[in-house]
DNA sequence: TTTTTCTTTTGCTATATAGCAATCGATTTT
DNA sequence: AAAATCGATTGCTATATAGCAAAAGAAAAA
């Protein structure tokens, strides 16, 4: 060891270590008792054992002694992990999808004895606070801002969700978003349709670009025409569902069908050619990607790609923990699989 | 004082006051020099100072000094409120209305520099835990646990958003429920509607009593008739909304508008109705509560009472504050006005 | 056997003291 | 004028000691 580090640090380490090997298992021995073994002062000792307490792992009973804080060795815990979204997906949690994920997650959290903390904006994240506050964080964030997530690195854990970072030793869980897309456009083929639109999202992450993949690739496998004008170029929010459907029905030879890259698009997509007179799914068949509540609430309901969100929460939260723990994380990059549910928002091509 | 305080917090005490009064601004006397002035020694000097460093009223650094931690005088503030969302209201945040009213708080929060998080289970509110990890909470609990709500309160500062306590000294935000559905109500009358459904949410709470006061007090004055039957006992739920579609439409006299308790269950009726064949809102109006995000978005766009959500999180935002800061409340109880936003969903009877 | 009394142990508070390394400022030297 | 030196100050670590109240346990008394 160094011999600039202070004795009361020594004690500190040479007691975690006793407790760590089952030296120590419940009482501790008096703090003069402690002095003697030790060979340190009462005063020394006392310094070393108010850490510990104040980290948790030990706690004191006046007059009767002091004791090992059962639930492990874990220094630091605040049984609180953090959740951050970018604030670059507008609307924040409000954003169905996302408030899916958030509830997912908080459930997932709760079932350890965590609470689950919202962060939307990076300096929240700095270590003066966030260092004490929460053990770990769970970030999704599509601009992905590298440097900012190598910062965060550094001071705790984390785990990526829907978004993998070029740094691939950051552990993340992400959707097959281009078989997702892809189940969907064979659905629609095998309804007999050849003109079909797509609505993606920003083409800024690997997300959107995956997706219309998926798309593209079983048209041109089909042999269907790729038509640039077939796909509208969206933002994920509603509004530009609207504008999608106001597009593909000035065009002279309009999509029978239309996948969107999110549910929030399809319901506006929807609206828009509903509000046109024409009838979903007589005129066009829509699909969208997420399966947010609203998706089955509809008229007619929307068939959907389902996002895994529960799995996607489970398995961030349990690789989140492991990261905490120091323990090894077997997978560290997730991909769940996406598949399509069927309801009434798609028919055969008349 | 007691005499059995330790000298050690009478100086802690002593300190904490000349930096509120101003006699010291920025930086300490040196500890030696603090133990002459304050007739202690050394080391109890230290102990005082070292315990207003770990409340981050101070802060030192070797070799310089001792100095305030500018931001005022501030002990045990985390930055960090949390928002009780009872388990009660299953769902949790996914839950649409209060997704944003979890999104309002957040962003109103965030403006001075906190964060929020979310808890569903009392027992997370326990001292333990919570009094080092947040400031303050804000409550929504529907079944109220008084009892629960007593424990809390002598912990730390809450405010109840829809709800009151028996205690009237929790302060709290509500709306004007009763108002909301009057108005409701009133417009279905001007159209002409003499038959008017309505769809009630659990009756346990007085939110729900209330919104159907509203309701029945405007049939009354109106002279209509206030059927049994036209009142359909629902849960909030999207399910129960799709219920009350077939519910009412079995009626041999079925209503020609209804009011819902709201959101969820407007659309869950609207969809059960639209699949019944019949169309809204030439056949059947419907009016809904809340004003949720999809309510605008489904076909048609559903015409409903707004809740005021960015204002419930600004008021109950700050007056938690006030009650964190120890201020005087001045407003404890305070009723929010929600009015009608009128879409498409309602026309006038044929 | 039950109750009372006393002793010991416990952690808590408080004091006095001493040396350390880093910093700052003044003094001295160059 | 610039550089080097020195001393004072600062917070940090460490030790030794002493009395306190509460509790547990042992011993003594009822």
């Amino acid at each position: 060891m160094n011999e600039k580090t202070p004795k009361y640090v020594n004690i500190k380490n040479k007691i975690k270590e006793e407790i760590k090997d089952g030296i120590i298992t419940d009482k501790l021995p008096g703090e003069r008792v402690l002095a003697l073994q030790l060979d340190a002062s009462y005063m020394t000792i006392r310094k070393a054992v108010t850490e510990l307490v104040e980290e948790g792992i030990l706690h004191k009973n006046t007059t009767k002694g002091t004791y090992v804080s059962s639930n492990k060795m874990s220094p630091k815990i605040t049984h609180n992990i953090g959740f951050f979204l970018d604030e670059g997906i507008k609307d924040g949690i409000s954003s169905p999808y996302y408030s899916l994920v958030f509830n997912a997650l908080e459930k997932e959290v709760k079932k350890i004895g965590y609470n689950l903390t919202l962060f939307s904006d990076f300096d929240d994240l700095n270590p003066l606070r966030t260092q004490k506050k929460i053990d770990g964080v769970i970030i999704s964030c599509f601009p992905r801002i590298e440097s900012k997530i190598q910062e965060i690195k550094r001071l705790i854990p984390i785990v990526l969700i829907d978004n993998i970072s070029a740094d691939k030793s950051i552990p993340s869980v992400t959707l097959d978003n281009f078989n997702g897309c892809s189940e969907s456009a064979e659905y629609l083929v095998s309804l007999g349709h050849t003109r079909i639109g797509f609505v993606s999202g920003l083409m800024d992450s690997d997300i959107c670009k995956e997706r219309v993949m998926g798309y593209t690739s079983i048209l041109n496998n089909s042999g269907l025409e790729t038509d640039e004008k077939l796909i509208y170029k969206g933002d994920y929010f509603y509004n530009s569902g609207e504008k999608a459907a106001k597009y593909f029905l000035s065009l002279p030879n309009p999509p029978t069908a239309i996948i969107c890259a999110n549910d929030t698009m399809a319901i506006g997509i929807m609206k828009g050619i509903q509000e046109s007179g024409l009838s979903i799914p007589n005129d066009i068949s829509i699909i969208g990607f997420d399966d947010i509540d609203v998706a089955s609430r509809v008229f007619p309901s929307l068939t959907t790609t389902a996002a895994p969100i529960s799995k996607i929460a489970e398995k961030s939260v349990s690789m989140l923990m492991s990261a905490i723990k120091g323990d090894e994380i077997e997978y560290k990059h997730i991909i769940l699989p996406a598949h399509l549910k069927i309801r009434n928002s798609c028919s055969a091509k008349k």
